[in-house]
DNA sequence: ATCGCCTTTGCAAGCGTGTGCAAATGCTGC
DNA sequence: GCAGCATTTGCACACGCTTGCAAAGGCGAT
């Protein structure tokens, strides 16, 4: 047997008795249809198993309904809860989510802006890397929006939502001195995404408003492993650091195991350690980590609430910013408290 | 100013000075266009900016590329990477993941796969729960092809990935004896999912095989937190385990962390621990845990294969069924080896 | 009965694309 | 020079939907 099609609002239409027009005007809310109009269509639609075609109808209003997602290492816990709560409040305000991968390779996010634009997706969320200006331009140019998620540095126009990092740099650190530390360490990764370097930079410059030295050291991605690589030089040093700040709860996750299990540390009796996310491991018992939030929730209304307001894209061509607090989760990592 | 419009064909027409049906054949592989005219259009298109919509492609095609991926909880350690891989494999083979999230409500399945009718997805992905016969068929009826990825009583008709679950509980069995374990456990969530259940019950059937009784606890969601409740049940009971295999990764950590913790138990001395699933958090040295691994790769890439087979969605109206094979991956969490 | 107003309905145009068909073009071999 | 063929091109229709517009119908007030 053939691939059968799907069934249209003609057919619809004809087994109720009605004109094509209004099987559309019973599928789009604030039509102006008769009760028993609407009645007899909505039978005759359940009957046939009739579903709006929203490809149609997005070529129709220009306005798919479809948001794209774009990101890389999406397997990684903060990345995915973050996916989780902005597909859960787009699907609330009536869009959807698309998914699309990125890797750190040259115009792999622009890549991922073409296939949004094919797909004509109203509105575009970047959660990692770098899109080319040239690109950007042309997604406002054509009316599609564009939010940015932690991505500090990036060229007005889009949205942009960022965090406090530098802020919650200098309250760790004040955490961290009132603990009594003195020899402190940042660890981060060679990625360099700016609200990584944003928490070093914050936390060096905390610590030079207080006359301290801060050892820093960077390796490969920001993972586990790397927090691992990044411990073992960090305590290897002269120096023996009292508390370190992560970049990230990946990379504190690598330097708790490293601490305690390579080098018999006691944490937080010989070692205070902080990071950043909240992932849900940093509240497991064998890390009981300190850290900072992630606002996950407040990032994806505010991002969705964007997308739902009026106006163009590029009314105001400087774009909007917003910072949102992390608020710090204190845990067992550090003493004191 | 107004919302611009996107650039169509047509523009690019007028600029190449060739036809519409040139312009689309430029961008349809296998089409017929001569090297020159499809030079002009390149150089065109490229200067306006233009992409196909592909709204009105798949409209024209009656194949639109989306496929939808329809999950919950996909904040998990294994959900997000599967979620990962496939929608990695999409991009591969030219198709593109919309993500639709759902919970254990009634019917949310059912609204998800709405949802993809709506939007003409060539095909739906279903990583969780359970959809209605009613719905299924709906789909298949309408040319709409259906993966079910481990969820295995479902009704026939869509093609299904599973792993043998009740074998790797054989197997894992065998080790835990090995190790001189004689007080079996499982530990469980009441969710019930099929895998869960398989593994449940392929543990106690070949325990009972060699005579032997399992105890089987079971609390709340499939996580970290009721793996630690499952776990003080468990290690409270008069006969305390020696050994636990845990139907899923996070109710191990769970499990693991209680009887470090809380019941100051050595693992693997004196309590032996398996999981399932082998996400990244069960290499961490803080638990080093023994476990299965999904074969996240192999399940991305079966999947996606069949998506990309010729032939109708029902052509064979039982479907088709393959079981991949979970590979014991050997740590620390059980004595020997 | 007539008028005006409001609600509901059908018509038809249009959204941006793919593709069958026939016409046009260029080339080969005689 | 011409028939025969392959390649390329344009026309026009189709896909399924939304929506402006005008006509139709109902109803109360005069």
């Amino acid at each position: 047997m053939v691939t059968k099609v799907f069934v249209s609002a003609q057919e619809v239409a004809e087994k109720a008795g009605v004109s094509r027009s209004a099987v559309s005007r019973t599928f789009t809310p604030g039509a102006s249809v008769a009760p028993e109009t609407r009645k007899r269509v909505m039978e005759a639609a359940e009957a046939l198993g009739y579903h709006v075609n929203h490809l149609a109808r997005g070529l129709m209003r220009n306005e798919s309904g479809i948001v794209c997602l774009i990101v890389s290492e999406m397997g990684t816990p903060y990345r995915s809860s973050l996916i989780r709560a902005v597909t859960q409040h787009l699907q609330n305000s009536g869009k959807i989510a698309m998914l699309i991968n990125t890797d750190r390779s040259d115009g792999s996010v622009d890549r991922a802006l073409r296939q949004a634009i094919r797909y004509r997706a109203d509105a575009s969320i970047i959660l990692s890397g770098q899109p080319d200006k040239s690109i950007t331009q042309l997604c406002l140019k054509n009316g599609q929006r564009l939010v940015l998620i932690n991505r500090d540095d990036a060229q007005p126009g889009p949205f942009r939502i960022n965090l406090d990092d530098k802020e919650a740099a200098s309250r760790i650190l004040t955490a961290f001195v009132r603990a009594g530390c003195r020899r402190l360490a940042f660890a981060n990764s060679e990625v360099g995404t700016p609200s990584l370097m944003a928490r070093e930079h914050g936390f060096v410059a905390a610590a030079a408003a207080l006359g301290m030295e801060v050892a820093v050291e960077r390796f490969g991605p920001t993972g586990y492993e790397a927090g691992k690589v990044v411990a073992q030089r960090l305590l290897t040093r002269k120096e023996r650091p009292d508390a370190i700040f992560c970049a990230n709860d990946l990379l504190a996750c690598g330097v708790m195991d490293a601490a305690r299990h390579q080098f018999m540390m006691s944490v937080p009796d010989q070692l205070c350690v902080a990071g950043f996310d909240d992932i849900e491991q940093t509240s497991w018992s064998s890390y009981d980590l300190t850290t900072f939030a992630q606002p996950v929730e407040a990032i994806a209304r505010e991002a969705v609430a964007f997308l739902a307001e009026p106006g163009s894209a590029e009314d105001d061509g400087q774009g909007r910013s917003i910072r949102l607090h992390a608020e710090l989760i204190w845990r067992g990592s550090i003493r004191g408290g």
